[in-house]
DNA sequence: CGTTAACTGTTGCTATAGCAACAAAACTGT
DNA sequence: ACAGTTTTGTTGCTATAGCAACAGTTAACG
């Protein structure tokens, strides 16, 4: 979505001039938050990469997102009866603003920044939204082969080329897609075989017309 | 989540006082809003039932949503790259609110109900993301079971009770887990077998701890 | 620079989900 | 009240995804 605001200045306006913000840098492999108890809080990725996980039933840790600069997360964006306890990894070193969400409720004329901060986070939310109505999409494909195809017209469309570089890992990828890895790459064999992708490491290229 | 103002009396406000907002209505299976062009606005449901629609690559209708009172959809909240046309139907007659999110944008002093509108919207939005995350973590659950159980357990919380109604037809429910149909009753009638639920009519019980 | 760890790639087997086709029951509207 | 439509329920067949087990390749690190 488009972003008619400047985020960059914004998060360091809000940084450095509001009283209840808190940033906080954080070492690859650091818990972040947990969502167990109800903090009433939402965190801003400023800089770095992080990981919400969970575990399934059978005890394996399960990815449910990947953030990135300028994601928002925060128990406040879930309901409180999630069955298992999530958590927030560093996957890199991160840089994380707290924003306590019940005080800038209470903000008064006398704070300016909250007003501005209310006026621009729908912004900032409204594209966490849109990201996660993609995967959403991407998560009722029915089939792997429709899951990728769906993914990479997605990159093809970003980068505004029918070549691109692959994000992730593949690993990462099939976290991402909540696909089995090795049936993703079974798949990735047949696109290639058909000649519907090519690919060459981890730069992936659509010859035909999804 | 905890929705610390009167969403009610939000809706109405922004409603009888917002020069930019408009209130229609809309009978049942008519189309409220397609997202095929970017219109910056989004919608508010302030009663019926809708869902958001798509097309397959078979050409099989698919429910991407349902939607319910104060739930908020809009193509603002998606990548303006769908693949395929998604709109917004009825499903029971309809009152749909228009918030055209760039007027927002410019609101000035002069206006004081977007200054309410835009310290609530978060609010509201945030509810929405709940609902989605939810949504999206019932989807990365591997099996039909598991999508059933969880979504039982969460009614079973919400209703603090081991017994519960199921809000939607068993074929919405299939729809709604994106699941087939068939596939689900057979799994409903294993549970039943295996005496974890109990199923009359539309009523459920949980039968053992999950 | 050599060892370990992580990622990529492949395959056979099996459990599962999805499809087609159908029957019965429960709502519709006239 | 009865004809039509939607929903519920059942089953056999088949395509698909997921699991286990493994080998090769690349990246990470002291």
């Amino acid at each position: 979505m488009k972003r008619n605001f400047d985020v960059d200045s914004f998060v360091h306006k809000m940084a450095t001039n509001c009283k209840i913000c808190e940033i906080k840098d954080f070492k690859e492999d650091e818990v972040i938050t947990t969502f167990l108890m109800r903090r009433n809080q939402f965190c801003i990725l400023l800089d770095g990469e992080a990981q919400l996980i969970t575990y399934d039933k059978d005890g394996n840790k399960k990815i449910l997102y990947y953030y990135r600069k300028n994601d928002i997360f925060g128990e406040a964006l879930f309901k409180i009866y999630m069955d298992r306890e999530l958590f927030v990894l560093a996957k890199k070193k991160c840089r994380i603003l707290f924003y306590p969400y019940d005080s800038a409720e209470n903000c008064t004329e006398d704070c300016l920044y909250h007003i501005d901060v209310l006026r621009n986070l729908p912004d900032l939310i409204l594209h966490s939204i849109a990201e996660q109505n993609f995967r959403i999409i991407l998560l009722t494909k029915k089939s792997v082969r429709d899951k990728l195809l769906a993914y990479f017209n997605m990159l093809s469309i970003e980068n505004s080329s029918k070549t691109f570089e692959l994000p992730f890992s593949l690993t990462d990828l099939a976290d991402y897609l909540m696909i089995e890895r090795t049936a993703m790459m079974r798949e990735l064999k047949r696109l290639k075989d058909e000649e519907i992708i090519k690919k060459t490491n981890s730069q992936i290229t659509l010859l035909t017309k999804i």
